[in-house]
DNA sequence: CTGAAAGCGCTTACAG
DNA sequence: CTGAAAGCGCTTACAG
């Protein structure tokens, strides 16, 4: 049987009131009533239990952060990654704990809404999720605090993070377009993805009357073959592509790869860039051009945000921080224009 | 303020003992208070507070998998990613939830101690935990179930999984060996990680005679550039290096870079092989000959076990399931022998 | 500085 | 099938 703050109180001579106050340091105990508790802890290896404190207490000093599983290989996502490492920085500096929660499953999301929306956290970050996603619903109704990124809005009183998608894929590609490549196409993210979306918008809207949907393929998903799929795809229909904007660097990869095969030269025959900079960008063949962006921060900035909204303070309606991108020029799309 | 299971009873007119066993199913309801409490439940927007549930229950269906950060990038690293995946599949599937803990300080590790001792969680898988980890034994000393992986011996009472990381490293080195490459060299994984003497071992031990101290360096990190410095080393204490055998693909992918950059081909001059059969590994020039391990599986078993143990049941002890791993024969290597 | 008491929101014997 | 009561292990006014 596990000691409880009374086994203490018993062995220290003293009653457990004065032993939590001396644990939680809310109030002065004599040094003999100190000493007394520190050894009858010690004698006990006595430790909270930390349901019925949060139960008292209301708060547990916990964040919920929660992503989607899309593949046994999810996380193997270095965007993914250093977003979660940004937000648990941030969130253990403060003392909080973040729990890293995985959907995997329906069943899994009714299990995670009750969880946060139980008080098993304080609050929760919600990574990509779907449009009107019942886990950020449920949460929202339950008036749990939540921030969101990679998410469509879910409602007003719902802070956002967000890579600048769009300027960054406008950017690239109105440069990709300056280097003289055309036609140009675009790998475009999954369907499902909410960022496939607004990345492709900032393409579109680069290109302007030159747009050609016929030059737009679809990623299946957000891995190398995918993208490889998705090149040969986009060389049926237009075999003289000269420029290719891929949603992703793995998409990229995939695409630089179909290109090698078909027995063209990057990126004199056909030019191409990614989004993300990740760790591996410098070392495809040629060296990719690409989109950096930061998430470390976006996830420090969620931490930030949810804490904020833990504490009680309040943010305007449609609050949202984007973060700006920056262009990584190397060789996968020739010399840099201008 | 949140509505509790009495203000749903008196909704429903009916006590709040009575909700409870409906919403918990633990004894029949009569249809007309079933039909109440629903109404009720829905009107109020109840949600149940988990902290009370536990602290009754004693058990709260939620089980921690903690890993120690040690970069940025610390988990993309598809080996962990489809650990945590494989636990997940399995601890959902039985309707528990995985909480993922990162530990990034040592407040973080007090932290997840008093949270997985008191309570926030029925039990805990530890992975890549060090000599006489804090969390290890502190859990292992609160009684808390734990299960570990690539991990040293904690107690006899705690249960094992792990990769065959001798047998495999043993297996591809005697390969190697048996294809005439001449001398060979390891690049070891880093000084800190128990991982790494395991293999070494492996190494070791199929060279018998053969091994040679000097060609063994060790590798600051698991990263790419770790490995590139390692090989420049070995490649500085023997030009004539014939072989390597690096821990990890990463390492190996860095290796092939400095082999590359010196002016020397692979396999013909040097022959490299790695260990993990990354997702990218047959994608590297020219491909990695590495070990493949079942990392899904890995985390199948642990959560199958922190459940045997949550569960009751007792596992003798020094427990252990050790994996086998297979080889994965391509062009780094050359040709296969035999 | 400290103790007795009440209460956090649940679950579950115990009667009926 | 259902209610009144006790209790899970804490925290925190309220007195003293």
């Amino acid at each position: 049987l596990r000691p409880t703050v009374r086994d203490v109180a018993r062995l220290a001579g003293v009653s457990h009131a004065t032993v939590s106050r001396y644990l939680n340091r809310t109030s002065y105990v004599s040094a003999g009533a100190a000493a007394a508790i520190e050894a009858a802890v010690a004698d006990t290896g006595y430790r909270p239990n930390r349901n019925a404190r949060s139960l008292v207490n209301r708060r547990n000093r916990t964040v919920a952060f929660v992503v989607r599983e899309k593949t046994d290989m999810f996380f193997a996502d270095s965007t993914l990654s250093a977003q979660a490492v940004g937000a648990n920085t941030t969130l253990s500096e403060r003392d909080y704990q973040m729990l890293m929660l995985i959907v995997d499953s329906e069943r899994s999301e009714q299990r995670i809404i009750e969880l946060v929306a139980g008080g098993a956290a304080d609050g929760a970050i919600l990574l990509a999720m779907n449009d009107n996603d019942p886990i950020a619903l449920a949460l929202a109704e339950s008036s749990t605090p939540i921030v969101v990124a990679s998410t469509p809005v879910v409602a007003p009183s719902v802070p956002r993070v967000d890579t600048d998608n769009f300027a960054g894929t406008s950017e690239i590609t109105a440069l990709l377009r300056a280097t003289g490549a055309r036609p140009v196409g675009e790998i475009r993210g999954p369907a499902h993805a909410p960022v496939s979306a607004i990345r492709h918008d900032g393409f579109r809207s680069a290109l302007g009357d030159e747009y050609d949907e016929r030059l737009v393929v679809d990623a299946a998903e957000w891995s190398f073959t995918a993208g490889a799929a998705a090149m040969a795809e986009l060389l049926r229909r237009e075999p003289a592509v000269g420029g290719v904007v891929a949603a992703s660097d793995l998409l990229a990869a995939g695409a630089l790869e179909t290109v090698h095969t078909a027995g063209l030269q990057v990126p004199h025959d056909v030019a191409i860039v990614g989004f993300d900079d990740s760790p591996w960008a410098a070392r495809t063949r040629p060296p990719l051009t690409t989109v950096r962006q930061d998430p470390r921060r976006t996830g420090e900035r969620l931490a930030d945000l949810i804490l904020q909204l833990i504490e009680g303070e309040r943010l305007p309606d449609d609050y949202a921080e984007i973060l700006p991108t920056e262009i990584v020029w190397r060789e996968s799309a020739g010399p840099r224009p201008r």
